[in-house]
RNA sequence: GGUCCUAUCGUCUAGCGGCCCAGGACACCGCCCUCUCACGGCGGAGACACGGGUUCGAUUCCCGUUGGGACUACCA
């Protein structure tokens, strides 16, 4: 078998969707398993819609995720000469033609058709007509009236269209410029497109596209049609179903691998394995475990996922992403040493990065309150045991958690109380609220200073 | 309307004729662990859309019905 090249060819109208990165990662990894290449090409063909900032951030997104292309970004607007000569192509051996009916001529054509129960297809009123290029006028393809176009999905199976349900579809248009079918046909020929994986929403203008094919006596690559993704009403995925594009997980202190793993699994499966690595990924993956029907995306299930991801990455990888967030909270990180052993105490406990930073602010800052429950742990009949802990603590080594540990029993076994009792107080004391990661730990990351000082602010609102 | 695609717990899915009175994961509900919060462990509830076939035997194959989706542009 010839070398596997794919592509991924967003148009550059909005940021990267996640059903549009799905797509990427599928191309990108069935690329990568098989030795392939992996070509990036932006569709920016209309103008009205396309920006660059679009691009920008498209780019910016695959970038994140990992998915790096091998060829481009190509850019499907400086293109139009190679598409031009695939059209002079057509025309020069009759399989297509140049069409001057008016859209508004088409528009009432189409009603009527409508109206009297017919088909909304062009009428074929110029196939025959042997005209010369003229303004206004437009290149149609001149396609097969009877047959059938078939094909096989690599996840779908066999599909077939008869040929009188498709009609000249418009190639080259009136302003000069390839229409979207014959921009791509022509850009995965030039390119050598072998393995075509798309939305499904693309299965019925398969037939378009391969009927241009034949007419240029190209041979079609193969095709995998992947189903949609969609918003928990079933409906296609939109903003209007919250967060739908990749740079708002970003955002939102997702790691890239867990959106990635949670993509794949989202129509993909490899037996009951739910939690992949890219690597991994690489491996298993394989167009004929991708699923038929179109799946519902589950924010929950992402931001579980996010948090199995979170406690099984290093955490020296944690670092920068840490920092990132903690820095959008005000907070510059320095101490590298010193980070490690706070995101050590929260990882188990973080489901985002952002959620960790909101955790981890009580070590960069004192508590500005203290919380209704924290406020309760706050006594006056604690107050003697946490004013001799205090003591203690001022000669304990915090970096050894037996100490901090032998310091807690000491007080504990003095005063008769269990440990509950004293972690009460000194856990509302040193972060403002009820919860926190384990005590030593915790205190050990803090280190004595603040400890102490946050003890002798505590002990003046249990006095 | 026409054409095409599609249908297993609420959701993502395993299942590719008997291993399935259907397995895993998220979410949910109990219990356990426990200094809090998490993590983890154990258990519970929860699905083969419906109707016909084919077959000794259908979740699995075929045909309908119904539901969902896509396409039907000089948008991609």
């Amino acid at each position: 078998m010839n070398k596997i090249v794919t592509r991924f060819p967003p148009s550059p109208t909005g940021s990267l969707h996640v059903g549009g990165a799905r797509t990427a990662l599928f191309n990108w990894l069935y690329a990568k398993k098989h030795g392939g290449t992996f070509i990036l090409r932006i569709e920016d063909t209309d103008k009205e819609r396309s920006t660059q900032e679009s691009t920008d951030t498209i780019l910016d997104s695959l970038r994140w995720l990992g998915l790096s292309w091998d060829e481009g970004p190509f850019f499907q607007s400086q293109r139009a000469e190679i598409h031009w000569s695939f059209v002079q192509r057509l025309l020069n051996t009759g399989h297509a033609y140049w069409c001057a009916c008016t859209p508004e001529e088409l528009e009432k054509k189409r009603e009527m058709a409508m109206k009297t129960g017919g088909k909304p297809k062009y009428d074929g009123a110029c196939r025959e007509a042997g005209l010369a290029r003229r303004p206004g006028a437009v290149v149609r393809l001149k396609a097969p009236m009877t047959g059938v176009t078939s094909f096989t999905d690599a996840v779908k199976g066999a599909i077939a269209f008869d040929n009188a349900e498709l009609d000249d579809l418009v190639i080259w248009r009136s302003d000069d410029t390839p229409t979207y079918h014959l921009a791509v046909v022509a850009d995965d020929i030039e390119m050598g497109v072998t393995t075509i994986i798309r939305g499904d929403d693309h299965v019925s203008n398969t037939p378009r596209q391969i009927l241009i094919y034949e007419a240029l006596g190209e041979r079609p690559p193969f095709y995998a049609h992947v189903p949609m993704v969609l918003g928990a009403d079933k409906k296609r995925l939109s903003k209007r179903h919250g967060a739908a594009s990749v740079t708002e997980y970003r955002e939102m202190g997702y790691l890239p691998a867990a959106v990635l793993n949670y993509l794949a699994r989202l129509g993909w499966s490899s037996g009951d394995q739910e939690f992949f690595t890219l690597t991994d990924l690489v491996e298993k993956f394989s167009l004929e475990n991708i699923g038929r029907a179109a799946g519902v995306f589950d924010p929950g299930k992402l931001l579980d996922l996010n948090g199995e991801h979170i406690r099984a990455t290093p955490t020296a990888e944690l670092v920068a992403p840490f920092a990132l967030h903690m820095k959008r909270l005000g907070i510059e990180i320095s101490d590298e040493k010193h980070t490690l052993a706070v995101i050590e105490t929260l990882k188990i406990r973080s489901k985002t990065i952002v959620e960790m930073a909101e955790k981890a602010l009580f070590y960069y800052k004192d508590p500005a309150e203290f919380d209704d429950k924290a406020r309760k742990c706050l006594v006056p009949a604690l107050a003697a045991p946490v004013t001799e802990l205090l003591a203690r603590l001022k000669e304990t080594d915090f970096s050894d958690h037996s100490r901090l540990e032998a310091a807690f029993s000491a007080v504990m076994e003095a005063h008769n109380l269990g440990f509950g009792k004293i972690a009460g107080p000194v856990r509302a004391a040193v972060t403002g609220r009820t919860a926190s990661p384990g005590m030593f730990e915790m205190l050990s990351a803090l280190g004595r200073e603040k400890t102490l000082s946050r003890l002798e602010a505590a002990l003046k609102l249990m006095a």
